[in-house]
DNA sequence: AATGAATGAGAGTTCATTCAT
DNA sequence: TATGAATGAACTCTCATTCAT
């Protein structure tokens, strides 16, 4: 999909909004206001509402879709050192599209859309798929250790991430953090969540003869 | 609070229909039919749909804390036993209440009630304290090594439970469980989870001289 | 169906004001402006506005075939009688309810609301069911010659009283009577009918031998 | 007037779109889409959706005043033959401009647009006008009766054939003839049509000495 | 103590029309 | 001459809440 610069707009406010205030707490009016559109223009645009989170998450799972595929192509690094780039860009991606993954996220709670339901169903299974194929390649060269459950690793990886971004605010007061730019908060995050989950990972992977 | 036998009716039915379609996305109309009450009995009961959250969350956060004290109070098993129990507490807990988690997850996304965020703020405190106090007595039993980060425990913790509630229904597809019966098929994960945590924690935790 | 005051103010006023405007040129507004009500009672009452035209059409269908069914159980007069009687009765009631049969008219060339097809199929069938029992009546008593296609008598019938119905304004203009009162007006205007249709009825029924 | 292709395209759609969903109910996106042309032609060419009614019945108009003239101008037939040829060429007209005819029939109960008022008025005026010159000619020649009220007449007329217009699908049922073709079920009516009403109108009119 | 009736506010969507191109 | 983009206004309907009883 090409979007226009005022559906670009519309797209990016709506994302804000929705992850502020939830699909159901956030209305095409306020949408239209935040983006300084006019209020038809959502309807004429995306058809709906409905449509229009539609787009969102198409758009969303599109370019996350295109990054794991780019990132499993190097084959030039080995499987332990893959896996942690993908930990990293992983990490890295969700705390980009925090508000994405925040609607994600409340979005398999509450599903009824069955567009949304299929797309994340889909970026689940390419996910498993491809951390499953490294995880083969890994154990046929001995890297990693037999009986891998990939959907406990993965469910490992996302969980750590989604309720760190959860609970950012209460880290930061935890940590007396408050002060600091925010950029300069999300990189030492990150950072602790990238040693944290390797960590795991290396328990959780690596070959004990 | 004691609530009658029609409140708590009432306070049932909204759990169960606020972790289905979001608190936007239940009326309260929706509440008083599924309760079988008068639509005026909640604001006449609750004051407002905002307070019967509120009530709804605080009933929880009561009976969660009574637990978490009540587990740390016993002093006869030993730091890494104990932290065991705590896991297995954990998981029985969430995927018992899965209702109210599954709202509570979306709460956390969504700030808007300061009531909310309030007794969210003052359980995660708790539950902080607590492991907290138990990390620091296997630290001087030296069960426990140093340099614990008790936040990323507890993120490691949540984080993996959660991620499993909301994937239940993927589990079930992948592993091909759709046939057998649901009590049966979260035993299974109860324990998949449990021995996948321990072993997290053991990695974590384990004073390695 | 039992209706409330304020449902009877709101069928009377949704009838004048879809019979001026049409269903489509009327809004609820207009209607909850005009009967003196909450815009948000229409849809409380009868569900959404296309149910509300449903439901007058329910209330004057059950009148008119109350009507017809009193009308044809009177056993002590003669076919022809009868048959003038119930031309007569027509008459009356179209033009004592201007108001539905102008919606009726149009519902019948926009047909789009299954329900109301319904009841305007049910109406027709019983009129014809209750005609045709009189003309095969007569027809026994010799008082009506055979081959009469009821369908073509009901037509002229129906058919000239609606275009009387119709042509109102400007029959009043072709014989200048703008200043004589509305009632009076309909009176000559009934009686006109009344004389011409019964005269096309005999020549359409009478015996010739 | 003198309409291009594309008017007349979007004359004839429009024809159809009232005819089926009446004014209010058809969009000027319903028409251009079916017609397949952009949507602010409609405003371009004719002004606005009101006036593009407006021209419908201007055009329909003008063919009809034209028949009627030409059909009078006819010095060689006699006036019951004339009549009956009238009563035929009315009949025809009818079935085959059904949807104008099904349109005229809405507008004239949903009284809005003086323009259309108007044409509808000066169409009727027109009709009585000739009628009665009919009448007056055969009132001379001793072939119609005295006493004859045009206004009846017409009323019976046009009566007749709009409510035969109205019940097409119910005749079929009726009278079981749901499988054959359209243009001879079309033929029959009209058949059927032209007997009833010659009938009628000589009753109404054969001098009787 | 409990409720049926009622309502103002706001929801998403469609509309006929305009305007720059 | 013809049109895609855009919009203010109006649409129907649902909402949480109130109030008289």
């Amino acid at each position: 999909m090409n979007y226009s610069e005022k559906q670009t707009q519309i797209l990016t406010t709506a994302e804000l909004l929705f992850s502020l205030n939830g699909f159901d707490g956030t209305s095409v009016r306020d949408i239209a206001d935040e983006a300084g559109v006019n209020v038809a223009m959502i309807s004429y645009y995306f058809g709906s509402k409905e449509k229009l989170m539609e787009a969102l998450f198409s758009r969303r799972s599109d370019d996350i879709n295109m990054q794991i595929e780019s990132l499993l192509q190097n084959e030039e690094i080995g499987p332990m050192q893959k896996m942690e780039d993908l930990v990293d860009s992983y990490i890295e991606r969700v705390m980009q599209k925090q508000q994405f993954f925040k609607i994600m996220m409340c979005e398999q709670v509450i599903n009824k859309n069955p567009v949304i339901v299929k797309l994340i169903g889909d970026l689940k299974k390419k996910n498993v798929e491809s951390i499953n194929k490294l995880i083969k390649d890994g154990q046929q060269k001995k890297v990693f250790r037999k009986n891998v459950d990939v959907l406990l690793l993965m469910n490992t990886l996302i969980g750590c991430i989604t309720q760190m971004l959860l609970t950012l605010d209460y880290y930061k007061e935890f940590n007396e953090l408050q002060n600091i730019p925010d950029d300069q908060f999300f990189e030492q995050m990150k950072q602790k969540l990238s040693v944290h989950i390797k960590f795991l990972f290396k328990a959780l992977l690596s070959y004990e003869a």
